[in-house]
DNA sequence: ATGTCC
């Protein structure tokens, strides 16, 4: 069936799976994962899948999941509330220094990036923590801890974990600090990071949870990574507090790393200057209750970003391609959603083996960046065509900036 | 993405 903007398929005993896909790559394997999905009995309606669709554990990254009655934690995933933060401010690129390796210092002194280990082995580099917090970071933890300790009382476990000394810090892998300059020589800040190591042990364990539970009621999935928690169980209930939390923690993650952004630029730059002109802090990894068609639903976005009529959301392109600013036409069908990025066209690894640092040094010029082996996986020839991918969700959101960064920290 | 005490 042809629609003006997005096609559907429909796989027997499936839900029907409406595609914004229009001129963009999908592969076959993210096709399999969209069949099973689509034939889970708790599906609402369809699954939206936008543009950025990719192969991700047990569901495909960029895609919508709405259900009625239970929750899959491995949708979710374990980068609960894996999301983009960006501020514009009254900086122009001529504000800015002609070196710009100074800036990359502070922001990199600033918010703690990169793994943290906790193993004695590693004592003495362990970079990606907090030593001694600074006051942004208490702040946001008076908010946090009351919610915190009521989820600690169900799942023990998590007391061990890295959560208070994590607030504020940058992670790894694709998690990255940018300064970025708009269409009209603006300056903005932006920048990318979830829930950390608590979000994370969170995310773990129940989907581990679910995966036994699965067995002990003989509930057969095409894939373990599918196994879900019914409404009405403790475990659904747990879970649920539990992410809401990792959310909120992936949320104010976001807002310390921006506010010690700031300090750090204001180290560097003496010119006085306001931030948050206009500003946006979106999760694409998360869970929340909404109304759709009607009803209350459960809205996984595994990839994917809100984007109801008039709401502002974010879209990164890879390392040395645009980023968009975005406003969301609330497009229904699509359960108000838009894609999350460009989406990866190759593993990491394949990516690797593929490129060599000559190839990302030249892939990213005009950037002050890591150009080292350790990040060629970032290669922007690893994803989609960004272009290709705003296109095909025209009827989802209008662009609203268009950002080029010109300094990228990454884990 | 995290951390190597599941």
């Amino acid at each position: 069936m042809k629609h003006e903007d997005y096609d559907v398929v429909q796989y027997k005993d499936g839900r029907p799976i409406k595609m914004w896909t229009k001129g963009v790559p999908v592969e076959e394997e993210a096709k399999q994962q969209l069949a099973n999905t689509s034939r889970l009995p708790f599906i609402y309606k369809h699954i939206a899948v936008m543009p950025d669709v990719h192969l991700g554990k047990g569901s495909t990254i960029g895609s919508v999941i709405p259900t009625l009655g239970a929750v899959i934690p491995a949708a979710v995933g374990v980068d609960i509330g894996c999301g983009m933060m960006a501020a514009k401010t009254t900086l122009f690129a001529h504000d800015l220094p002609d070196n710009l390796g100074p800036l990359r210092t502070a922001i990199e002194k600033a918010i703690p990036h990169g793994m943290s280990p906790k193993t004695r082995s590693f004592k003495g580099r362990d970079k990606g923590s907090w030593e001694s917090p600074p006051s942004a970071v208490d702040n946001a933890w008076a908010e946090l801890k009351d919610g915190f300790d009521e989820i600690c009382l169900k799942t023990p476990r998590l007391k061990n974990t890295n959560n208070y000394r994590h607030l504020g810090t940058l992670g790894s892998g694709n998690h990255f600090v940018e300064v970025c300059l708009d269409e009209a020589n603006a300056v903005w800040f932006m920048l990318h990071s979830g829930s950390r190591g608590v979000g994370n042990a969170i995310g773990s364990h129940f989907i581990e949870l679910a995966k036994q539970d699965m067995r002990t009621h003989f509930i057969n999935l095409p894939d373990q990574d599918l196994a879900y928690l019914p409404e009405g169980t403790q475990h659904y209930k747990d879970y649920i507090e539990a992410v809401g939390w990792a959310q909120k923690f992936a949320r104010m993650n976001r807002e310390v790393m921006m506010l010690n952004l700031i300090a750090a630029v204001r180290t560097v730059i003496s010119k006085p200057f306001e931030t948050h002109i206009e500003a946006v802090n979106c999760h694409h990894n998360y869970v929340q209750k909404e109304h759709h068609f009607g009803k209350d639903v459960l809205v996984t976005r595994k990839g994917a970003v809100s984007a109801r009529a008039g709401e502002l959301g974010i879209i990164p392109g890879s390392m040395g391609a645009k980023s968009f600013i975005v406003r969301g036409k609330g497009n229904e069908e699509s359960f108000h959603s838009c894609s999350h990025g460009a989406g990866r066209t190759m593993s990491r690894t394949a990516a690797k083996k593929l490129y060599t640092v000559a190839d990302q040094i030249a892939a990213t010029e005009g950037v002050e960046c890591r150009k080292d082996a350790n990040v060629i996986d970032e290669i922007p020839m690893a994803y989609k065509d960004i272009d290709a991918v705003m296109l095909a969700q025209t009827a989802l959101v209008d662009v609203v900036h268009v950002l080029k960064q010109v300094v990228c920290v990454k884990g």
